[in-house]
DNA sequence: GAAAAAATGCAACAATATATCATTATGGGG
DNA sequence: CCCCATAATGATATATTGTTGCATTTTTTC
């Protein structure tokens, strides 16, 4: 195990074109993904309570963005008392901690590929499937740093999505 | 003239580093973002209205992003009746015909240092002076349609949004 | 087991955005 | 010039997204 709950060379996010679901057991990703959760929360001494992981289950359930107050219908047979101060609170708990991503250009979350590390994600956005894809840092993310760095801009938070048609849905 | 009726050479964006304010002269500036608007609705056969115009030149009152409810705010001495459609529409028309860009990550509108021709900024925004510079297209552009080929994904809309501290503000 | 800290409950409200239908203004063809 | 079609705005209501403040409960620590 390494630092963020995975064994080496393994990954949360799907192989080289996550847009191609075939063989992709969401099952297995998402035990994987709860594990790799767990792990880290006991790492840091940190509470994944039942309210904050049934939120992170409810965002893995797809790799297509979920909504709060979306989350909060779901959340409501478990915990009847949820309000939408309990989503947020669990929304941030996961952001802070690195195990989902916000998308600003759809106020919605998606589960982290690579969770642990304090990150901010690079996303391909399907709009006619709603899979998302996290894009593995990169030659981008240091062309955006090069670009910044020449005019003395100090990065903080990067928002970069992108949305488009996959090509599953171009057909 | 050319085609977004600004002078060959001649950009709305302020020159290399948009952060360093000095010698800018923003009257001017305005000046200008509106006489370009102006020249482009006429060429297209649109209409900026009395109301579209005044929520082009609030947009454009700054270099930091505006907020669509301070907007409206700011509507009602001219505009009385002004409500919350008022400026949303207005926006729609602006943001349709590439006069200014809305920021997700902040839920906000920005003048559009190119206008005319429809396309995705990339931002750099300054957390704590709040001014924004518009990146010129380039290899950041380039690099991402190429990363987006690879999996044949067909791009539609590109959000690039980088907050930070500018090299003014880190003193 | 008591005190401190963390998490949740609960109520109200703030901020952002859209839907719907009526009314008014504008530009073009007779 | 007037009528018509279209575009734009007014007006009202409502939907969506997110926050604040304080009380209560749960968990941890000593």
């Amino acid at each position: 195990m390494n630092f963020n709950g995975l064994n080496n060379n393994e990954s949360l996010a799907i192989a080289s074109n996550p847009f191609i679901a075939d063989g992709h057991d969401h099952g297995r990703c998402q035990r994987k993904a709860l594990a790799a959760a767990k792990s880290l929360c006991q790492q840091r001494g940190t509470r994944l309570t039942a309210l904050r992981q049934r939120v992170f289950e409810l965002v893995w359930s797809s790799h297509s963005p979920v909504k709060a107050y979306d989350l909060l219908e779901q959340l409501k047979p478990d915990h009847p008392s949820a309000a939408p101060t309990s989503v947020y609170r669990a929304l941030e708990f996961l952001l802070d901690h690195a195990l989902i991503h916000r998308l600003q250009s759809l106020n919605a979350y998606i589960g982290c590929g690579t969770p642990g590390r304090l990150h901010h994600g690079q996303f391909l956005i399907c709009q006619r499937c709603g899979t998302v894809a996290e894009l593995p840092d990169g030659d981008l993310r240091k062309q955006i740093g090069h670009r910044a760095g020449e005019i003395g801009f100090r990065i903080e938070i990067e928002t970069v999505e992108i949305s488009g048609i996959c090509a599953n849905c171009q057909g």
